[in-house]
RNA sequence: CGGGGUGUAGCGCAGUUGGCUAGCGCGCAGCGUUCGGGACGCUGAGGUCGGAGGUUCAAGUCCUCUCACCCCGACCA
């Protein structure tokens, strides 16, 4: 090992903001753009966002909903018409102020969310009860002009789907804000993206510009901080009454309706990277992985590349033939290039296949996700059926090892100085659970004192009752406390 | 937006108290030898030194402004 090799090296994970940042730009996922805050997606980040987006939008449709796509501009009036959803955009908001060289009689917002003009909309469409539920989401970009920003984390731009539904009640509006919560975005997190999450709602000073009540799902990164990783509103009718979405009730009444939305975005894809990453750099859960299996052709002399390159094509075929996403490296490069290569870019599972294996009629499938890396002959005709196991496996895998993470830095805290204590600990961050009694001011007085923030109020609760954190009143919940994103 | 730091080839860096044609490693192109865990040799291409202005006989180097990025904060449905 040579002091040069150190330079196609990625920083120490100990230093996980250049590690982030290195493992984002030597995958290929994203590069910075011209523009500020904005970053360009390259065909392996876009690649994973494709399959996050499939994914996702297959549960949002078998959950009943449609989708339709609004304008990206919004008129100004539009978003003034709610108050605290103006005031907590307001500062975020990009304006268009010229059309074509001329002035523009009224300033168009690009659009950092879509409540106020599909709440304009949904007062057209909605006349009767019996037009009600309405079941839409969109999938499109925002704009919400960061301070500062990180890629996939934080970005100017973002891509994302944000879904929009209007009730008949609140119950049934409450129902399907739980839906989407867990049916949905728990589920598909979990499952495709093998991120554990904590389900729960969020605190009055965290919930969104509008909302009666905002749920999230809470991830715990690599460093111990807190990923939100989507977010589910329920709108009461506060949207309703803004935009007059109103129908007639059975009874014959003019009624307000019940609105809710919910949103997850391209950050999903920063949390893969925090979540899942090592040393080697990216790791990708199979299930949303570009690509699953990369075949590593192996050969010194030209006869042995034309046998090595006839069983590659069968392989290659076979892995296809059984759903699964492969890609063959036939770069002039050394194995042992394209191993390092590939494992950076989080390939999953890696199939070698050299003139000794041709000869035995088999091939070597190695898995990105041991340490050390676990290698294993395979039959041939084998391949695909191992594969599809070891992908299994790996999900799985990937999974348990980031539940146990958080589990192993998550800790429970009875009195203010064990949470000030917690925190102070850098290089052992973690998530706090810990009774709070509700108040704002203790929940502001914490965050000033040790920068951890309530992520939300578990759905899962542990029942009884104990003493505020902060102020140690009797308090009936508790919440998780910690440093996010 | 406040405090600190950094901008020299795609990436990582070196460039003395201002001085001649701006260097090194990786990467890139061509050729040859290699190839089962980050190969090697030879020959090349690639730079308005982040940008603008200024001081000077002379600026990568000094001054002013500005932009971007990184770290720590504030802000962040």
């Amino acid at each position: 090992m040579t002091e040069d090799r150190y330079v196609e090296d990625l920083a120490d994970k100990d230093d996980f903001s250049q590690w982030y940042l290195d493992v984002i730009r030597k995958a290929q996922l994203a590069e910075d753009s011209p523009v500020r805050g904005c970053m360009i997606i390259r065909p392996y980040g876009y690649a994973l966002w494709e399959n996050i987006q499939r994914s996702l939008d297959d549960r949002i449709k078998a959950t009943g909903h449609q989708n339709f796509y609004f304008p990206l501009f919004i008129p100004e009036s539009f978003l003034q018409r709610e108050a605290k959803h103006v005031e907590g955009f307001a500062p975020e908001v990009a304006w268009v102020t010229y059309g074509g060289g001329e002035e523009l009689t009224e300033r168009l917002a690009i659009r950092p969310t879509s409540e106020t003009i599909i709440g304009h909309t949904y007062a057209r469409w909605v006349q009767s009860y019996r037009d009600l539920p309405l079941l839409y989401n969109q999938w499109g970009n925002v704009v919400r002009w960061e301070k500062r920003t990180r890629p996939f984390l934080r970005t100017s731009e973002f891509l994302w789907q944000e879904g929009h539904t209007a009730h008949r009640t609140d119950e049934e509006a409450e129902a399907e804000t739980m839906k989407i919560l867990v049916d949905v975005y728990q589920d598909f997190i979990e499952n495709e993206l093998a991120i554990p999450v904590i389900v729960g709602q969020k605190t009055e000073a965290e919930r969104f510009a509008g909302a009666a009540r905002t749920y999230s799902l809470e991830a715990m990164m690599g460093d111990g901080k807190a990923l939100q990783a989507g977010t589910s509103h329920n709108l009461g009718q506060n949207f309703a009454k803004s935009f007059e979405i109103m129908f007639q009730d059975v009874d014959g009444q003019r009624k307000y309706a019940w609105t809710t939305s919910w949103g997850a975005s391209t950050r999903m894809i920063g949390g893969v990277i925090m979540v899942h990453g090592d040393d080697a750099g990216l790791q990708m859960p199979p299930r949303v992985a570009p690509i699953q299996v990369v075949i590593v052709p192996i050969w010194r002399k030209e006869h042995e590349r034309e046998v090595v390159a006839a069983a590659s094509l069968l392989l290659d075929a076979q892995l296809r033939h059984a759903g699964i996403r492969t890609h063959v490296d036939w770069r002039e490069e050394t194995p042992g290039f394209k191993y390092n290569d590939w494992e950076l870019r989080g390939v999953p599972l890696r199939l070698e296949i050299g003139p000794r294996d041709v000869q035995n009629n088999q091939a070597v499938l190695v898995r990105r996700d041991m340490k050390p890396r676990a290698k294993e002959m395979v039959a041939q005709d084998q391949v695909a059926a191992r594969a599809k196991v070891l992908l299994e496996e790996i999900q799985r895998n990937l999974f348990t090892r980031a539940l146990e993470f958080r589990q192993s830095r998550t800790s429970r805290a009875e009195t203010f100085a064990e949470l000030e204590a917690r925190m102070a600990d850098r290089a052992n961050l973690g998530f706090v659970e810990a009774w709070w009694c509700g108040d704002a001011t203790c929940e502001a007085q914490i965050k000033a004192k040790t920068q951890a923030t309530i992520r939300n109020i578990p759905l899962a609760q542990p029942g009884g009752e104990g003493a505020c954190l902060y102020c140690e009143r009797p308090a009936t919940k508790w919440a998780i406390f910690a440093k996010a994103y």
